[in-house]
DNA sequence: GTGAATGCAAAACCTTTGCAACTGG
DNA sequence: CCAGTTGCAAAGGTTTTGCATTCAC
């Protein structure tokens, strides 16, 4: 996850609904706004296919390519986090704390992980000194509570 | 990276050079033994077509079809691991070790990063409750020390 | 008004697949 | 011997790009 909210990262919607407050130097278009509302009216780490579903239904002209450069705008402003998991196609996330991502194997479900202690994270690593981070990207695979069977759950 | 060597996983080279311990049902060809030569060789996570290039040196007949097959049959063997950085062509790592990756933004380069405490990174993340986790995979990005000017890195 | 953003189609890119020929065990 | 593997070429899926049109500011 990002270390931090990124700085240059505007604050979030300070505006009625759907605000979307984009870098001075990005316009504010129905697409983008769309898009981004989008995102966080289902917080389920869509596709940019996906995306551009839902969309199209508010935004019928809507082409895949305006999709993709609407999240790589937003990604850029800081607005949404780009979440790769192995080879599939990327998800969207607009949920900008620091957290980790974890794919359920069995549902394939994509869920926020919160993480408690970012400094013993760090701690339980061996990073180079001298070595700067800018960012960490931590994803979990296994097994969801609701595809773990009682009996193989550890109990914690 | 994997939450532990994979219990499938086939011990390493017990054998003399290239010793590649594939399980019974694969078939140790010249090409999956030179693939996971190279990847030996130099432990600096090339990707499918670098391995190719450095492969036909030695099996100049090799296509790059081959590679790709090569290196998921050791992937699934358990002798290599597969990086996934973003949406950057795939890597390939003969590190079998529970280990994160350190992707420097300056010069490109990956390099291993320990696990100092597994336990501890665990208890970091917030995990849902009766869910397993089958594996962690760890990226950080940033500059490495020797793209790190010495009045910026921290005194670590 | 004007430069940035859109929409479309085509391209680029990494990776997988189909199939005939080959080969390791 | 023969199923598994290779090599080739072609397809696949995701993402990017070129360019004329449209639009936000």
């Amino acid at each position: 996850m990002a270390r931090k909210t990124t700085p240059e990262a505007p604050d979030r919607a300070p505006g009625g609904e759907g605000g979307l407050a984009l870098g001075p130097e990005f316009r504010l278009t129905k697409q983008r706004r769309e898009v981004f509302e989008v995102l966080t009216a289902q917080r389920d780490h869509p596709t940019a296919t996906e995306v551009f579903v839902r969309v199209k239904e508010k935004v019928p002209g809507i082409s895949l390519a305006t999709v993709y450069n609407c999240l790589e705008t937003l990604t850029h402003s800081g607005l949404v986090r780009q979440v790769n998991l192995d080879r599939s196609p990327s998800r969207y996330c607009p949920n900008l704390d620091e957290h980790a991502h974890f794919h359920c194997e069995a549902c394939g479900h994509i869920s926020d992980i919160a993480i408690a202690d970012p400094l013993a994270l760090d701690a339980a690593l061996v990073l180079p000194a001298g070595s700067r981070v800018h960012r960490t990207d931590i994803a979990i695979r296994g097994h969801c509570p609701n595809c773990t069977p009682a009996a193989q759950a550890p109990q914690n």
